[in-house]
DNA sequence: ATACTTTGGCAAACCGGTTTAGTAAATTGA
DNA sequence: TCAATTTACTAAACCGGTTTGCCAAAGTAT
């Protein structure tokens, strides 16, 4: 045994043949002994792992994938990291796919430009599955359509095009926001939009104004945001301009943009939140639970949402002729005390 | 041409030898006209990339990696994604790594025990090194040096082994902010600790207790946290026990605790800060620059330590037995408004 | 025109596993 | 006891690329 040491010693790879070798058995032993389900004798498969475990030899995950066609990865693309959802996102698929003993091969993008370039390598690395929280063309999901790659997006929903979808219904969740500030005897309201190209973004917006006008509220002012601290304070300057003494409630299209209005309303305007002014967001991020803070704001079920994703992806991998769907959850509205809601 | 179409619609995948057959080629010319620096001629080129597109080629990762032996792929493990300031690390280190064509394989920890699990399946991936903000045991560092695979530790430092490192200088952050709030008049103390198994946490409570003892403030009181928002309150409740009136400053060991230190202290216990307590923190997340906490905190250089530690990984990807080193990086005072300083 | 060097394409071997087909040994049944 | 069946193992083919060794065609010098 002593004699063998050097290939434990040396920095080369230990591969199934070494083990074969070292335990005297036939190189397909090695591989039946680390397969799961496979038939060898109880002998037969301690002398294995004794052999492997001296070695330290562990199987080739690569290797293995090109034999059996399944790589194992999936790919999650990912655009802005600076919205403390996403990561939470992220970290929730991380544990479902790893149920599945699945791995995250992960992609960010600073511009939008990258992604042509991004989809090549994820093709490149035979993922089974992609999980996309970003926008797509039409003739991007085609190219996944073309290589029958499970393709589900994330909060983002295509119009024009059947695809797979989890999301969190956006224009419920502004209903039940804009029902509990009429109800509270809101008059006034200003509307902080999302960027345009965010579709869930100006989902959320347009189901607060449909219901707002569905209430007789018309022509309620938009002002256009990005998602960002900044936005969500200039948001409510530009806001501030349209009323004689500020609105009475504005809705936001996410989290930290309401934060950033609550900010600029208790600093520049030396308002009181919610006495003086209700203001709502979406997402549920964990600073909306800070006490100076204590938004009042739509939670999304992330890890259900998460869980739904890597169920869908999973199906598919599976089968692949599957057809496309959309799985829609109910967000929760999570009261605070940054609003007068009845 | 219309007659191959079929390779095309099918959702077979297609291999270098389909597209060599449909462009009446051999398949080793295919694999040079994808190959960078290979030496093949205009004409053939051009020939073969035309098949390749209208055939939806790419070439297969998986199995290039088999036969060149790099992956391209090094693993990140990671452990706590709630502090935020993680997210960004990642997204950083994926930037960088992304600039050499490498890409990220993603581990989080949802207990420290799933680590060796974890080590096992970065192994079998064959990655070609390894980042980890995550504690390791030095049996577990060991077999990473057996196989000569890269390990690059990042805000982690380890003792009783030389490792591969980059951190931001936790004592000289913690010196700062202490010479800060003693020069400008504060004469009692708080120290708000991170978790006990958390060797930076430790570093710079130390490096701050240390610091305060050399001016002359002995014993300052500690209180343990685990770096939840929750546990810097329940700090600044424990710490007020402690002194008649408070603490004059609370040093905490990173940002989000220093955010619950703030919260507690202002709804709790009716103080304003930075006039009735300063507060300090230690990161630069970015809540920490909300107006809403303005928080006076050391800004760790994120991308510059992300850089550094993606060129420590790839320098020993390409020379396997440079010696390890250890790369510490300065934080920068950021100062805000929860702290009088001077 | 001939000999000598380049250029660039082709066939075959290889990476490290899994799987199939086939064989030897062990178990079962009559 | 012997044939029939099951079990345990091995040899060889294969996955989809890269790389090497070899050779034909083209280019260059004399």
């Amino acid at each position: 045994m002593a004699d063998n040491s050097i290939t434990e010693i040396s920095g080369q790879r230990v591969t199934s043949y070494d083990v074969a070798r070292y335990a005297g058995v036939s190189q397909s032993a090695v591989s039946r002994c680390f397969k799961p389900g496979a038939s060898v004798s109880k002998k037969m498969r301690e002398r294995v792992m004794q052999a492997a475990d001296e070695l330290g030899y562990q199987p080739n995950a690569i290797a293995r994938s090109l034999i059996t066609r399944r790589s194992n990865l999936v790919g999650v693309i990912l655009s802005d990291f600076t919205n403390l959802h996403y990561p939470e996102v992220l970290f929730e698929l991380n544990q479902g796919f790893s149920k599945d003993a699945v791995h995250i091969l992960l992609f960010t993008l600073r511009q939008e430009r990258d992604i042509d370039e991004i989809i090549q390598q994820v093709f490149q690395y035979q993922v089974e599955g992609v999980v996309v929280a970003s926008t797509l063309s039409l003739e991007q999901i085609d190219r996944f359509v073309k290589r029958n790659l499970p393709l589900v997006f994330f909060n983002r929903t295509i119009q024009d095009r059947s695809v797979n979808a989890v999301c969190c219904d956006q224009e419920a969740g502004e209903r039940i926001l804009v029902n509990s500030l009429v109800n509270a005897g809101h008059k006034s309201f200003g509307l902080i939009s999302g960027p345009e190209d965010s579709l869930v973004g100006m989902q959320r917006t347009a189901g607060a104004r449909d219901r707002l006008a569905g209430l007789g509220f018309d022509n309620v002012p938009i002002v256009q945001g990005d998602y960002t601290y900044e936005s969500g304070q200039q948001g409510l300057r530009e806001l501030m301009k349209r009323f004689e003494n500020g609105p009475d409630a504005v809705l936001c299209a996410n989290d930290v943009m309401a934060i950033g209005c609550m900010d600029a309303a208790r600093n520049e305007y030396s308002m009181r939140v919610p006495d003086d002014i209700s203001i709502v967001g979406f997402d549920g991020i964990a600073p909306a639970l800070w006490s100076g803070y204590d938004l009042t704001t739509i939670r999304q079920p992330v890890q259900q949402m998460a869980e739904a994703a890597v169920e869908m992806v999973m199906e598919r991998v599976n089968k692949p002729d599957k057809t496309p769907e959309m799985r829609v959850f109910s967000g929760v509205l999570q009261p605070g005390n940054s609003a007068r809601i009845a």
